[in-house]
RNA sequence: GUCCCCAUCGUCUAGAGGCCUAGGACGACGCCCUCUCACGGCGUAAACCGGGGUUCGAAUCCCCGUGGGGACGCCA
């Protein structure tokens, strides 16, 4: 049997983490087994669902890099077709009609509650009379659900989950107004999708049991189940907007990569030995349910932070200026030259292996694309106080003699010049990295002055020792 | 309250009865490398929730507590 999978998320909201992390799984399942994964945007709820929510879950997926198998399924069309099965399910006796108020239903369960019953439905007209029916009410339809025995899922992540009958009660598959329930639409369109594997948040565990009812009543083939544990805050509390619930797109702005997203999602609660560095290819090859973890992990950004760096380091030069020139411009306030760019392709590599965000990287390669006079932070300047610019007034002319301007020459006159002064190379490199690029941190400054080149190195030099008439 | 699920370093986890004086990774701390910052290397501290069983032997199996989470809607 070919695997089936999808992730059906409502649109109410942005593509958050742990939604994340299902359709990755979901998605990694389909692909393990040369499968489908299929999108299903379950936008019953009238009045929750936007369409700004179902963009955003779109953008979100893709840029994890998540594509879905076909045309996405909205739930909301396919309402008719819910009902019909309902009504089946009536003509077949399998479901009744039941006319209480939801304010007697309300007051039932308020009730129960005072008792410290279970709040259940108790069946009221499942073998009243229908014409009995108070004048003027529209029914719900109920699924007749069997009141003893137990029901027992098989999850590939949870094991046998049972429940004894009694605890369930006959749910709502048609609402008053005839539109379905998340029950019965969710049973019907799995089905008709042909799903064959259902890999979703464990909140949705309970669910399962009278989901499972359903699929009997219909006489249906019934999917496999894994119910994965879900993402809690760095708190251990449920994840929520206060903390790490962000949606996908605000990663994405944080400056992390997809492939460190997914690295991160996946092993988190998922693991293959003491591997940590999963790249999506053999993730792929590798991704089973059974390695999932059944208690709820958290959700730690260091982690990820960290896992980040990795994949910035590894990732293609070309790709990262691109990611890059945008978010300078932004900083910038203006484009970024042609030149620019050039030096930003030249100093690519020393940059991103210092970096672990792409935001960490922008700031990191803002000097390079900064015009003369160059900005110089509190620290550096402090360099160039100490001493610094009368070093550097005397190492400017040696620098200026130097006949081949590559790092190499630069640094070995630097490493002369020190040791003629009887300073180490870090007094000389340090004033030289304040003058250069405006900070105390940058790459190797050698590297810089070939990258920056003759002119704008003399440039960004003069413009340091002048600068002491003004400070 | 009722039902369901879960429980190894601060965090993510390895561990499927003897290989465990419990391994790895992140984070923390220390050292090395070094022109800064990173990277990298080396090292240190750090955990089997508690109690009962079963067994020659339990982190691993069973039971009970405790703790955490989830679900109990004519929301999804």
């Amino acid at each position: 049997m070919d695997v089936v999978t999808r992730f059906a998320p409502s649109p109410t909201g942005y593509l958050h983490i742990g939604g994340a992390r299902t359709a990755l799984f979901n998605w990694l399942y389909a692909r393990r087994h040369g499968g489908k994964f299929h999108l299903r945007i379950e936008d019953t709820d009238r009045q929750r669902s936007t369409q700004d929510a179902v963009d955003k879950i779109f953008d979100g997926l893709r840029w994890l890099g998540l594509e879905w198998d076909g045309e996405p399924v909205f739930q909301f069309a396919r309402a008719k077709h819910h009902a019909e099965i309902a009504h089946q399910l009536l003509e077949s006796g399998l479901a009744y009609r039941c006319y209480c108020s939801p304010d007697e239903l309300t007051a039932i369960r308020e009730e129960q509650k005072a008792k410290g019953q279970p709040t259940r439905y108790p069946g009221i007209w499942r073998d009243r009379d229908p014409s009995d029916a108070p004048p003027g009410i529209q029914p719900v339809i109920r699924l007749k659900a069997p009141q003893t025995g137990e029901t027992v899922v098989p999850d590939l992540v949870q094991g046998e989950v049972r429940v004894a009958n009694e605890q369930l009660d006959d749910m709502v598959l048609l609402r008053a107004d005839g539109t379905p329930t998340y029950m019965l639409s969710v049973v019907v369109d799995d089905h008709d999708m042909g799903i064959t594997h259902v890999i979703r948040g464990d909140d949705h565990l309970t669910n399962t049991f009278r989901q499972y009812q359903l699929y009997k009543a219909c006489g249906w083939h019934i999917p496999h189940f894994g119910h994965i544990p879900l993402i809690h805050g760095p708190d251990g509390a449920k994840l929520s907007k206060r903390h790490g619930a962000l949606g996908a797109e605000a990663y994405r702005d944080m400056g992390f990569l997809p492939e460190a997203m997914r690295n991160y999602l996946l092993r988190l609660g998922w693991s293959h030995g003491d591997d940590e560095i999963i790249s999506t290819e053999q993730a792929v090859a590798w991704f089973n349910l059974d390695a999932i973890g059944r208690s709820p992990a958290r959700f730690d950004l260091a982690r990820l932070t960290t896992l980040n760096g990795h994949y910035l380091r590894q990732a293609d030069d070309a790709r990262l200026v691109e990611l890059l020139v945008p978010l300078l411009a932004e900083r910038l306030g203006r484009l970024v030259t042609e030149s620019q760019q050039l030096r930003l392709k030249a100093g690519i590599s020393g940059l991103k292996e210092r970096a672990k965000t792409l935001t960490e990287l922008a700031d990191l390669a803002l000097f390079y694309a900064k015009e003369r006079p160059l900005p110089v932070d509190e620290k550096a300047a402090r360099l160039l106080d100490e001493g610094g610019r009368a070093l550097l007034e005397k190492l400017k002319p040696l620098i200026e003699g130097v006949a081949i301007w590559n790092r190499h020459n630069l640094e070995e006159l630097a490493r002369a010049y020190a040791e003629a002064q009887g300073q180490k190379l870090g007094s000389i490199a340090q004033p030289l990295r304040a003058a250069l690029s405006g900070s105390t941190v940058s790459p190797p400054i050698f590297d810089v002055m070939e990258i920056l080149g003759r002119d704008e190195t003399m440039g960004r030099l003069v413009d340091a020792l002048l600068s002491r008439q003004d400070a």
